[in-house]
DNA sequence: TATGTATAGTTGTATAGACACGTTATGTTA
DNA sequence: TAACATAACGTGTCTATACAACTATACATA
């Protein structure tokens, strides 16, 4: 039985259990759900409410929905497309990701407002992540996101996928993004979180992140020596 | 008031109805949409059944809905799909492409074979570009292409897009590409032909082009404090 | 055996109403 | 005039119910 009291709204909630429950393998892809009438009964909800959940997490592609027979849970499409997370670089190189939060705070938006699709005046959270692949520091990413975008920000755990964090607590799929690619030397900031000795050219990557709108906006600094970018494009 | 004995669903009809009104200008980018209450009543539909027509045009990127203000007709995104000729970035940017080839000959594919998918005896022609935006040298392009797939391409003017030379003289369409971006440093071959006066960062983009098969294979390097490669990037 | 039929269980479509909550404009008050 | 309250109106969430359409199974019939 859900919290009638929850600010959080019924229906988003049971998204959040039903996601759990996949992730913890307790439905694997292919197996079929409770059926609506049992989520109404389960958690005290009407079938709309029910349905608002359903149809929401099969237009994620988390689930299949057929008429006369059930929902299912998904199988995952195999073939990665255009756009990739750090995590999911790194770990497809067979290499292990790790994450330090190197800088967080929140600022007035600025320059970035526009690419936002916000007011310049309005707080975004910026933060700075040191990314390494097997222990090796590889880029520093800073990620500007809108402060009513994401309560409780700061509370939560940041060192690991940005896009799964989305989500899985917000509800927020991260659908397509506007990248821009460039070459720059790097500074003595960037060397000293990079252990470098040296001087040498970083690979640096601006994207703004869209669901429907702008979600977030990013700035990273690749390694270039140890760490290739690469995407898929199509037409 | 929508026909009841319809077997096509009302809220579908209503989708189709609210769309077409946008395609007619009837309903223009940013307009305000009546209210879910005043779509009720014109058609005798309930408020949820107007709502599921509104939420899945909203879904498609149809219409922006914002709590407490209303429904407004999205405005489109200007947006260019993800894979762009040089020729089509430099004239986006409002600048003249202009190409010179400064190297010209055929050599066997070696490990180029491997991303073309033909044999390392097989061979290919090498074409080197340099790419300038207003007289100004932005680029240098190397492309490898099998010369089974190009008859006569040495005879041919290769000063204008090897996208549009493909389609309209090979009936080759290029479909998609996968692309790899880093930084480099410059040498002094480069140096030369970009016409630099000293040692600086370049973007080094590599990429495989596909029809179905893989058609050819592309290094260049950008000058990256004139030109930055931005891409859209889907899922 | 093969075919049709009834039935139970599933999702799909639709109604009517209630309250919550954000936005905007207007009018009132200090 | 400036700040605050309020009312009107918008979408968001939720309930309770009904019937339609589709699927799978079991069972009766030719």
């Amino acid at each position: 039985m859900l919290d009638k009291k929850s600010p959080i709204p019924a229906y988003f909630r049971l998204k959040q259990i039903i996601r759990d429950e996949i992730k913890r393998q307790d439905l694997k892809p292919g197996d079929p759900l409770p059926s609506e009438r049992e989520y109404c009964e389960r958690f005290g909800l009407s079938r709309m409410t029910v349905r608002q959940a359903l149809k929401e997490l099969e237009l994620e592609g988390v689930i299949v929905r057929e008429k006369g027979r059930g929902s299912f849970v998904a199988i995952p499409r195999i073939e990665q497309e255009g756009l990739m997370s750090f995590t999911e670089m790194v770990m497809s190189r067979g290499m292990t990701p790790r994450t330090e939060v190197v800088e967080f705070d929140s600022i007035p938006a600025g320059e970035m407002g526009e690419f936002l699709g916000i007011d310049l005046k309005e707080e975004v959270y910026r933060v700075a992540r040191l990314r390494k692949a097997d222990r090796v520091p590889v880029a520093v990413e800073t990620v500007y996101i809108p402060v009513l975008l994401v309560p409780d920000f700061e509370k939560i755990d940041l060192s690991g996928s940005l896009y799964e964090l989305l989500s899985t607590r917000y509800g927020i799929e991260v659908r397509s993004s506007r990248t821009s690619f460039s070459a720059v030397l790097s500074t003595p900031d960037l060397e000293a979180l990079l252990m470098l000795e040296e001087t040498m050219p970083l690979l640096k990557v601006e994207s703004v992140y869209f669901h429907t709108k702008p979600v977030f906006y990013e700035v990273s600094y690749y390694r270039s020596d140890q760490f290739k970018i690469t995407v898929n494009l199509n037409r």
